[in-house]
DNA sequence: CTAATAGTGTCTATTAGACATTATGTG
DNA sequence: CACATAATGTCTAATAGACACTATTAG
């Protein structure tokens, strides 16, 4: 048989194959904290609880793995998060009580403010704070892929500038270093933090500044290529 | 519906997934150069031409994915490699005739002795090193798999002592600055290396020498949590 | 002895940590 | 003015790069 005629005989159901899903772990910080966006489940299994965001893969609508979560990501927040990487990919015959299940996850980031009129239109969907998640009994496995999310980008803390795609566009250099100090969950120099960041030219001035209490703060936006640089030498843990 | 009832009337052919499998890149150092497993394909598609050892999850035989990918590479090599690690997870609908296809890729490390004998013993399995590689038509998009798998072992290269896994239990100082140096493309300062590798403890003398021209060197074998180490200084690129 | 490779000494450059100091806003 | 927060100056400590040097084998 050549290769033509066996792909005109080929049976996709041909054997029996995990069952293939997508989820998301989208990150915001907001009023001091790391939340994660959870969802409400409406169909069994786990049905009425909460869980990431994701689903299956729409073989007509997507082309590729990235489209699926994408589109789930969309549907729930309204907008396309700015950052986007795949975190692992979990697959076993427990997690899922149909049976053999995969579940390709991905971690992204967005403002709070870029989705909160969607969101709080809706009562399936919550940003819920790292601090009570342990409180909520989630779907599947979901509890430890939110952990593995906040480890890697613990990581990223340590030696890049991603977690600002947790902040609005524009953002103070505070701002900025306590995202940092939350996900590394220990104080940073300010000045380290500071020379690290001008050294390696990552922001732009907006020439505005924001006035709280205290002297007015200059905002910055990032670079367009800030997010792929990384520090020769890490933060300490 | 309960959710009982749901999982017993549960189809799991009710709707259309993506084709799934695992694939692994097996690295090995030998001879100077850094050499990746092929495998010839005996079925369709892309047939007789070489790829990744991988396959398919066996739902009965295998708890998890990583024992799906355990279990290939055994088949191939006769044994299960030291280092295995997930790579990254590939899935749209034009990497593979047959449709959507998604494939969880892992990278893994091994002593070309290790599986001298079991490899040589059979046609389709052989080492292609990574520069004669480009002049091999690869099956699907294995060849930028294998290049993502290098890039990330580079990376590794830099902040960790990783690379060691494709060396034999016992190895000298130089075979392993070697293979960081292939892995990085550029040498490395002696002193540098061995300096760091000292401080942070990571190997064991085993008291015997070797001795090829020149002084012998000093055999040594990673300690039991070495491949956890990471520097918090990277090496330049 | 020479050749070859293993292994060390030591200086410099870079960069993070520590912490004091100055700057700029509000009331 | 006091207060609060932003931003900077400057010293130290740690560690990678550069490169010269010494050590140990074979012949």
């Amino acid at each position: 048989m050549n290769e033509e005629e066996y792909l005109r005989t080929y049976d996709p159901k041909g054997f029996e194959s995990p069952l293939l899903s997508v989820d998301a772990v989208l990150f915001t910080y907001h009023e001091g904290q790391l939340k994660v966006l959870l969802v409400e489940r409406s169909n069994h299994p786990d049905k009425a609880k909460w869980g990431l965001p994701g689903g299956f893969v729409d073989l007509g609508a997507d082309t590729c793995l990235e489209d699926t979560v994408i589109r789930k990501l969309k549907e729930k927040t309204g907008v396309i998060p700015p950052y986007i990487e795949q975190l692992s990919t979990i697959g076993n015959n427990q997690r899922d009580k149909r049976g053999w299940s995969v579940t390709v996850c991905y971690t992204a980031l967005i403002a709070r403010q870029e989705c909160e009129t969607h969101i709080d239109s809706v009562s399936d969907t919550q940003w819920v704070s790292l601090e009570q998640l342990p409180s909520l009994d989630l779907a599947f496995d979901h509890a430890s892929i939110v952990q593995a999310g906040r480890e890697r980008l613990k990581q990223k803390a340590l030696y890049s500038i991603i977690p600002a795609y947790s902040l609005p566009e524009r953002f103070t250099l505070s701002d900025l270093q306590h995202v940092h100090e939350v996900l590394l969950g220990k104080p940073i120099q300010k000045k380290s933090f500071r020379r690290r960041i001008e050294q390696a030219d990552l922001l732009v001035d907006t020439g505005e500044k924001r006035s709280e209490t205290g002297r007015p703060a200059t905002l910055y936006k990032l670079k367009s290529l800030a997010g792929q640089h990384t520090f020769i030498r890490n933060l300490e843990l």
